[in-house]
DNA sequence: TTTAATTGCTAAATCCATTTAGCGGTTAGA
DNA sequence: TCTAACCGCTAAATGGATTTAGCAATTAAA
């Protein structure tokens, strides 16, 4: 490790004290001469020094660490993962990363645990509903960025994808092709992606004048097997071939895609399939599959940039939509 | 944040010291009484007592936290980066996160970042080569463990796919329909990951008694764009259709499939495409693609066993030969 | 010449947990 | 009765950077 401000002093002839006013730029307010300045600079260089961090954290109460809790670092969670470290760095601020498997009780421990940690900030990807979160916003005294999945509330700060616009606009594709029987496959009813992502499908129906019949809409969870069992449903609960089925994440459609492998081979001859979230290799599937792209890099940029105006710019809390794109194969 | 060990000694009426030796399960070293300790630690406990982690760092010289530094967090690295976060977590370890983008520089800056931020150990997916990692070891002293990309050496601690055997059984399964017209798309040149890759490739033909052909490999990069170039060249500079092309990273192929979609649809009608790197979309490709599954989780297992053991339990540097899975579809 | 202001720098406190050396007091053994 | 061992606990040092209050020396003002 590199030396200690009282190593660099004893070689600069002067007390720590000196060292660190200098080295923090505080020369001219405690008028340290320019000679004693630019020896202690030099000094400084020609060792590299690098305060130590931890000793800095400590005194400071500021660790310029930020912790990451999302679910899994899936494509989606990865890219914002890595543009969001990347942001941070040119920053100065390291990141802590942890995966919650989309469990509560996780998601619990490690808010805390990082807490304990001494991060500046959290970026989360929450289950938490309304309730929950201002339990936690009243023991936790840091500042939180929600990201992927908000919470109602005008004081809460978040960045997600506008959920409902993006399945608004591709689910109306469908029925501007008089495609109208569609079905949901869902996630996790009680986050606002689910939430959302139906309000966006019942809102494109309503516009063609269709009323969503309740029977078409399920909700199990973001898991593969759950794509796969609610693709079961959906085929053998009914009669009728579906026209068309909307999967609500990318694990959903791979769900789909091995119970139609397994069990319904034909089911792209009689059906539709769209899916939220966009996979380079749905350009390559026949027939080829509509999706909804989520803006991962843009969703990683502005939640560090909310988080960093909160920490250094004391600004408060915002809210962002970030727009995803349609890709119609 | 909770307690400090002051505010729980003057609750106990003891000093800071015994809270400590208690909370430290010092007792019977040092004679604390029963009674005191079982004061002591009810008090603790219905304060949640948790110790301040940054005074602990820089008290014990020991973060509890490993650097991790991968090239991206894409499918293969984010699902070790979860398994390695989750394990270490079992221990009571942090994992900070950074990506280098496959660049040499990014990689040393954030090494000497992680090293100064005070991290006590780093695993590594490598662009170094021998001497650039020795240069490295002399300057940092704390232990390394590689992943996913080996650097030659007794005393270097590593955990890494078999590729070579995977890409010869992989190679060999093409061999042994007949199919020995090869070619190698290969990533970046002087990475293990792809001599290994070659090699087994090599070995594989060698057996059946072909010499591999410099002509039929290529190596460019592990990007999309790569695998794009590569094909392109294959394609159009050998009049002949190739029986068969081999892919090292799963991004190869995707460059692969966007060229054949571009530029040759009918690629899959006279040319075998296999890959290393599995993903669970290729089941549903037509026609199928063969492909050699790591084992990410043992992989990221490994990995963050083989760093604990030398940190808390002296162990010596360890290497690790992960076998993949072969996936004939 | 005395007082006031300025200059250039530093001692010491602070953040908090850990750990070493050791202080008084009691008991046991010779 | 005196020494040795033991008991139960604590003061103080430590890790390294930051920051406040202020000291001693010099210069300027009255």
């Amino acid at each position: 490790m590199s030396l200690s401000l009282e190593e660099l002093a004893l070689k600069a002839d002067v007390s720590k004290t000196t060292v660190s006013l200098v080295l923090n730029g505080k020369s001219s307010i405690y008028r340290i001469s320019k000679e004693t300045e630019n020896r202690i600079l030099k000094i400084a260089k020609e060792h590299n020094y690098k305060p130590n961090s931890i000793a800095r954290a400590l005194r400071l109460n500021k660790s310029l660490t930020i912790g990451l809790i999302i679910p899994y670092l899936n494509r989606h969670f990865g890219r914002v993962a890595e543009v969001i470290e990347q942001n941070a760095r040119e920053l100065g601020y390291q990141i802590i990363i942890a995966v919650t498997q989309d469990c509560l009780n996780t998601e619990h421990d490690l808010i805390e645990n990082l807490y304990e940690r001494n991060v500046d900030g959290l970026i989360l990807a929450t289950m938490m509903n309304r309730d929950q979160f201002n339990d936690l916003s009243s023991k936790i005294k840091i500042p939180i960025v929600l990201v992927d999945r908000r919470i109602d509330g005008d004081d809460i700060a978040w960045v997600v994808s506008d959920d409902e616009q993006g399945t608004y606009e591709l689910v109306s594709v469908m029925c501007q092709e008089g495609v109208t029987d569609i079905y949901f496959v869902g996630g996790i009813e009680k986050l606002s992606t689910s939430i959302d992502r139906l309000n966006g499908f019942k809102k494109a129906l309503l516009d063609k004048g269709v009323e969503c019949n309740q029977s078409k809409i399920q909700q199990i969870g973001y898991a593969v097997a759950d794509g796969y069992e609610m693709t079961k449903n959906i085929i053998e609960r009914f009669s009728k071939t579906p026209e068309a089925i909307f999967t609500s994440a990318i694990t959903l459609l791979e769900g789909l895609l091995q119970y139609a492998k397994e069990h319904k081979p034909d089911l792209f001859s009689h059906t539709r399939v769209i899916t939220y979230d966009d996979h380079p290799m749905l350009d390559y599937l026949q027939p080829p599959i509509f999706s909804v792209r989520q803006n991962a890099e843009e969703i990683a940029k502005k939640s560090f940039e909310i988080m960093h105006g909160i920490l250094e710019k004391n600004r408060s809390f915002a809210q962002e939509l970030i727009k995803p794109e349609l890709i119609l194969r």
